[in-house]
DNA sequence: CGGTTTTGACCGGCGC
DNA sequence: GCGCCGGTCAAAACCG
């Protein structure tokens, strides 16, 4: 009852935003005199309270001007109750003031024995109207803001398109490049959210759209493009989305076993063997094939970007078997891996229906102790706090990988934060081994050795060149990554240790400024493979045009490190 | 009985 | 082309 005009604006707002629509003028106009009417309706015994509150029955009197229409639920029969006849061509003929003043100033639509009083009620409308207009204005101008918004997303996302496109067609062969794509559009959703005190919330729908990034270019060739003209941010049906053309993708091109999984696309099985699972597969022959530059379907198969996502390995020392990281997983597989006795397990997150995030497990060799945890995928599905946790650590981790932060050189410049290990758990002692088949850029936390703290290994894909964006090696990477043993302890304590970690990453403002860097050296010049990164003097050069390409890694070490450390 | 784990088989990529 | 290896599948076994 004792709602204000105020509140009514605001109220607007809040459905205009929860539409995530910009709706006409006229429709704001219709919402108010709705809210009127509404507001009538209750405001009605306000009215026959009586004498005593003069100042609250005028008020009242005043939304009580169609109060005799009643106040129905329906929007259109809203509608015609306020507008009724008259007014409802007058406001049509005018513009967004226009029911106020019929309400007002419309004897015709006075109830019966309404008692205006003459002079306050016509200030006091005056005054109301004058708010009126003004939230109106205000409500408009918000809508200005949200639509520039709007539109400023779609160009920032059609400009990524376009240069990525454009990186492919120069490149004779496809570049994965979508991952840090995903990150770049991600981060910078997060931080857009993050104003609006979010952050929880951004960094899963952060993480949810790592996965989606891929979405719209794969829509491009499984569908022939208009896929791509919506920005949305739906994270599940952008999800929903990226599993079916993933499936498109695959089902053009299945062969054997996987075939009649991916097929079958009617959805009904579920659970690990269902097809979102299947969608989730790499189909690096598909996409390969695509991807071909001898292929000649066109620019639209040359726009595809093959996704090949990058890998968080978290290296901690734990007894469990695995560590707790707040999320449901189920085993799927277990293999013996070659150069180590310890078997290594594959994990699917069972949190949600066709989550796409896999992890494996695996003990190091040599200490049993440490127990590395590599994740792969995104969530689509919202996190709880401890898994959260792990998620900020991992996305901040592989964003800082995308980003291309770490060079040979930076190894050079760190001799001894150079720290060979096999990714996929191997003890640092042991002599890394490549897998041919793992192209997967993959950044290792460290979370095991007492002084060289977090490290960020860094192995580029054997045969795939990786992206590096124009970042300045260290002089933007987080300083407070750095944690002991002694900081983060052992075992069960690894929840508090994730969050140090994840704050540790996500908060630092030269992480924030090298993100913004890196959206600039996408948006500012488009890529070009002339470029190559050959240390961190090319890096931190201003402004070449575009993120040069890492060179391949016959030229890097095969594996490339950088530690970070405060000292 | 439903969900999870185990485990052998299969597939694709890659090197020789 | 063949073998190796990593990753995954799926039926069977297991478990609460």
């Amino acid at each position: 009852m004792e709602r204000r005009p105020s509140e009514m604006a605001h109220d607007g707002h809040h459905d205009l935003l929860q539409h995530g629509i910009v709706t006409s003028l006229a429709d704001d106009t219709q919402r108010r005199d709705e809210y009127l009417c509404n507001n009538d309706g209750v405001g009605g015994g306000g009215r026959s309270a009586g004498d005593g509150r003069q100042e609250a029955i005028e008020e009242v009197d005043f939304f009580a001007a169609s109060s005799r229409r009643g106040a129905g639920g329906e929007r259109h029969q809203l509608g015609e109750a306020c507008s009724g006849d008259r007014r409802e061509s007058y406001l049509q003929d005018t513009g967004v003031k226009i029911g106020l003043q019929l309400l007002t100033t419309d004897p015709g639509l006075r109830p019966a024995g309404h008692e205006i009083n003459g002079r306050v009620p016509n200030l006091k409308l005056m005054t109301l109207q004058g708010e009126l207009d003004r939230l109106s204005e205000e409500n408009r101008r918000l809508r200005s803001m949200l639509e520039q918004l709007t539109r400023n997303y779609s160009a920032l996302h059609s400009h990524l398109l376009i240069a990525m496109q454009q990186q492919t067609r120069d490149t004779t062969r496809s570049i994965p490049m979508l991952p840090e794509v995903g990150v770049l559009l991600c981060k910078a959703h997060r931080l857009a959210v993050r104003s609006s005190s979010e952050a929880p919330a951004a960094m899963e729908q952060h993480f949810m759209e790592l996965g989606r990034a891929r979405a719209p270019v794969t829509g491009e060739t499984s569908d022939g493009g208009g896929e791509d003209d919506h920005p949305s941010p739906s994270l599940t049906n952008s999800v929903d989305t990226a599993s079916k053309e993933h499936r498109a993708v695959v089902a053009a091109s299945a062969g054997g076993r996987k075939g009649p999984s991916l097929n079958n696309d009617g959805g009904a099985s579920s659970g690990p063997s269902s097809p979102t699972w299947a969608a989730e597969k790499r189909p690096k022959v598909a996409q390969e094939s695509i991807n071909s530059p001898t292929s000649t379907a066109g620019a639209d198969q040359a726009s595809t970007v093959p996704y090949r996502r990058a890998r968080v390995s978290v290296r901690t020392r734990s007894d469990a078997p695995m560590i707790s990281d707040g999320c449901q997983w189920r085993k799927y597989g277990q293999k013996m891996a070659k150069g180590n006795p310890c078997p290594r397990a594959y994990y699917r997150c069972t949190m949600a229906v066709g989550c796409p995030v896999r992890k494996q497990v695996q003990r190091c060799a040599e200490d049993k102790t440490i127990l590395t945890t590599t994740y792969e995928g995104s969530h689509n599905h919202p996190l709880p706090p401890a898994a959260t946790a792990m998620a900020n650590t991992t996305s901040a981790a592989a964003a800082m990988l995308l980003s291309g932060s770490t060079t040979s050189k930076d190894t050079l410049m760190n001799p001894a934060g150079y720290f060979p290990m096999a990714p996929y758990g191997a003890c640092p002692t042991s002599t890394a081994t490549l897998s041919a088949s793992a192209p997967f850029p993959t950044v290792t936390l460290d979370l095991t050795r007492p002084q060289s703290s977090v490290q960020l290994l860094q192995r580029p894909p054997a045969a795939i060149p990786f992206p590096l964006l124009q970042l300045p090696p260290a002089a933007y990477l987080p300083q407070k990554v750095l944690l002991t043993e002694q900081q983060v302890g052992h075992g069960q304590r690894q929840s508090s240790m994730v969050e140090t970690v994840t704050e540790a990453i996500t908060s630092d403002p030269n992480f924030t400024a090298a993100l913004a860097a890196a959206i600039s050296s996408i948006m500012g010049a488009p890529r070009s493979t002339s470029g190559t990164v050959n240390g961190a003097s090319s890096t931190t050069t201003a402004s070449p045009p575009g993120p040069p390409l890492v060179p391949e890694s016959p030229q890097l070490p095969a594996q490339s490190c950088t530690t970070f450390s405060t000292h």
